[in-house]
DNA sequence: AGTCGAGTTCTTTTT
DNA sequence: GAACTCGACT
């Protein structure tokens, strides 16, 4: 296709950008690249996130709609990010392009064209923790004394071995194979289970994670016309974080982009996702997918200081040769201190050091929102959160217990869902489970009697629990509470259908789980605040299916980050989720042998990703940089850690060592 | 058979 | 903290 069309297409307009003067050569050359397939290879802290802005706008100044782009990326964060830098360079509202996860544009497809391959319109999405009971029920019924032997994977492992073959594109024995060689023996008795898993799935029209992704592609690959529909629908196709993308994920974006107007952006150097099958192969193969591609390196770094850069160079240089793309990042800032490596007796130490350091910091007039803390897993934040917490530093935390996770969160979530989806056995069993005496299996039970009374009689199968023959069949206990509970379902059920989600949600705070959360937890008040929240949530959607849709695929967010982001807080994170993101001052903690690389990635020789992920820690620093590592473990690690093999591997003259004095004996 | 409570173990990273 | 196991209770 030509750009040169009437620029007044789009319909927006904005001043006109001066490209050349707002962008490097490199950015530049990226930003107004012709329409052919591209790739653009962007070292940490070089522009990324820029240049894609730009190049949205350079497009809708050629005279694209905005409705014609799609900008797909890997998590939440990235693709709100990068919406949010486009409306403020061009003014358009981020809802007017096709942007998000692969996830949630897999969502919005299959709600479009699901019953084309027989997911009706009011199909429901599990989180993991529901699609793994899920499979557990599956194998239980299948081989009811599978769990009983040790030796077999559990259900979250199971589940683990079908996402990892569906998102590589594998057999189930391929992907055994490869991934999970010494389940072996099993791998023709686990394909069986996937089968049931699948089959009960359907049945409950429900969808888990990796379903968004496979169906959109089995929509793609065989119904021609939906196929050519988003073909011509998305003009241009941008992929942030391109390194990150697994193979499902890959083909999606070569379905889409058959006419090769498509742009991936990535750095093979922060591939981390490989546990979920990201390959960054799919970069290296990229041009022979898409003929043509023309390749633009942005290596100029403006983020962090000459020093800084050294030392994530050197981490590069220390990988082992492999495929990847050359890369250097080059400096843009002026000199400033070296990064400090501190050895500390044990976490206690470390933690002393750190606060001790971010008093300093403060004195020196830098504020606290500018510090953040890394770490390779959640657990070792433990002791500085509660240090933290003792001293009264206000700190942010992404993550840990995440919002959407916490029982009440789920209770209530899980209510909406059934009251939407009725045939959602999942949710119902959570639901009914808090009654007592009433577990899964009597909730399944109950369940069906309920179908089969609404089959029989033409009624909602809520309406079938109402039944006073259903009713007989309730465990003693709970039958004079099982009314309530189930009259509550029904009046949310009614609300989903006539009035808003968020209706629908006070009805159902306002119900009997209202009066349970009263009963059941002892911190009510702020569980009842948490519900509140989600009704301010619930109301920026319109139709339930998005709310819910919304809920499942944004459960790593923390309304904690969305409700009160103040200023002024001390900012705790792992690196995989500082990915993006940068900080004039950076700590990276527990820096040993066991814990970063973790223990298990060493015993599994996977030491190149834990490589590349404390280069993606490495290359958040702006201007300095604390490498911390405890020299004695704490509980259930070995006495003596040795530092690690990353900062083993780094030439002595990049950094300065601090030596603590022992304060305490 | 299914549910519940007490005691034990173990924590990666995200959609 | 939460997920798991095991034994007891309905």
């Amino acid at each position: 296709m030509d750009f040169s069309l009437d620029n007044k297409r789009s319909g927006f307009s904005f001043p006109p950008i001066d490209y050349g003067a707002q962008l490097n050569d490199e950015q530049f050359a990226a930003a107004t690249a012709p329409p052919g397939p591209a790739l653009v290879l962007a070292g940490a802290g070089s522009g990324k996130t820029r240049t894609l802005t730009y190049r949205v706008a350079w497009l809708l100044e050629q005279g694209m709609r905005p409705g014609e782009i799609l900008l797909l990326t890997f998590t939440n964060k990235a693709a709100r990010e990068m919406l949010e830098r486009v409306e403020e360079l061009t003014g358009v509202p981020s809802h007017r392009f096709w942007g998000g996860t692969f996830h949630h544009i897999g969502q919005k497809i299959l709600r479009i064209h699901g019953e084309l391959i027989g997911i009706g319109k009011q199909y429901t999405i599990l989180d993991s923790s529901d699609a793994e009971s899920l499979m557990g029920e599956a194998v239980r019924e299948l081989d009811p004394g599978f769990f009983k032997n040790k030796a077999n994977p559990k259900a979250r492992l199971l589940g683990d071995i079908y996402s990892m073959a569906r998102n590589t594109r594998l057999t189930t024995e391929q992907a055994v194979d490869r991934y999970f060689p010494h389940f072996k023996e099993l791998a023709g008795k686990v394909a069986l289970f996937f089968e049931a898993y699948q089959k009960k799935k359907l049945e409950q029209q429900v969808v888990d994670y990796d379903d968004l992704l496979e169906y959109l592609v089995l929509l793609l690959e065989n119904h021609e016309e939906v196929r050519e529909y988003y073909q011509n629908r998305f003009q241009y196709i941008l992929v942030d974080e391109y390194q990150d993308t697994n193979v499902l994920q890959a083909r999606i974006v070569d379905l889409f982009a058959a006419h090769h107007r498509v742009m991936a952006v990535g750095d093979d150097a922060q591939c981390i996702y490989s546990w979920r099958g990201a390959d960054f192969t799919n970069i290296t193969t990229f041009p022979e997918r898409h003929p043509g591609t023309k390749i633009y390196k942005i290596e100029i770094n403006y983020r962090s200081s000459p020093e800084i850069l050294d030392l994530a160079n050197a981490v590069l240089i220390s990988q082992e040769p492999g495929i990847e793309f050359k890369k250097e990042l080059r400096a843009a800032r002026d000199s400033n201190v070296r990064p400090y490596l501190i050895p500390t007796l044990d976490t206690e130490e470390q933690t002393q050091f750190i606060i001790q350091r971010i008093g300093g910091l403060l004195d020196e007039g830098v504020n606290l929102s500018d510090i953040a803390i890394l770490y390779r897993a959640h657990y070792q934040s433990l002791d500085l959160q509660m240090e933290l917490a003792r001293r009264h530093i206000p700190f942010q935390i992404t993550s840990g217990i995440r919002f959407f996770e916490q029982a009440h969160i789920r209770d209530l979530i899980a209510q909406l869902r059934f009251a939407y989806n009725q045939k959602d056995i999942s949710s119902f069993q959570r639901i009914a489970s808090l009654l007592p005496r009433i577990g899964p299996k009597t909730a399944l039970r109950l369940h069906k009697l309920g179908t089969e009374f609404a089959e029989k009689n033409k009624t909602s199968v809520i309406e079938g629990l109402l039944d006073p023959s259903i009713i007989a069949k309730v465990p003693t206990v709970s039958r004079e509470e099982w009314p309530k509970l189930i009259w509550s379902l029904h009046d949310i059920a009614e609300h989903c259908q006539k009035s808003t989600p968020a209706a629908a949600t006070q009805i159902a705070i306002d119900g009997w789980y209202g009066d349970y959360v009263r009963g059941a937890f002892n911190n009510y008040p702020s569980r009842l605040d948490d519900l509140r929240s989600l009704v301010g949530f619930a109301e920026k959607y319109d139709e339930m299916q998005d709310l819910l849709a919304q809920l499942v695929l944004l459960n790593s967010e923390t309304t904690a980050s969305a409700v009160d982001d103040e200023q002024g807080r001390l900012r705790l994170t792992t690196v995989h989720q500082a990915k993006g993101l940068e900080f004039p001052v950076v700590f990276m903690i527990g820096l040993a042998d066991g814990l970063f690389p973790l223990r298990r990635a060493i015993e599994e020789g996977d030491i190149e990703e834990e490589r590349r992920l404390f280069y993606v820690g490495v290359t958040r620093a702006m201007d300095e940089l604390y490498l911390s590592h405890p020299r004695i473990g704490g509980q259930g690690m070995p006495l003596r850690l040795e530092p690690s093999i990353f900062l083993r591997d780094l030439p002595e003259h990049l950094y300065e060592i601090i030596h603590l004095q022992r304060q305490r004996w």
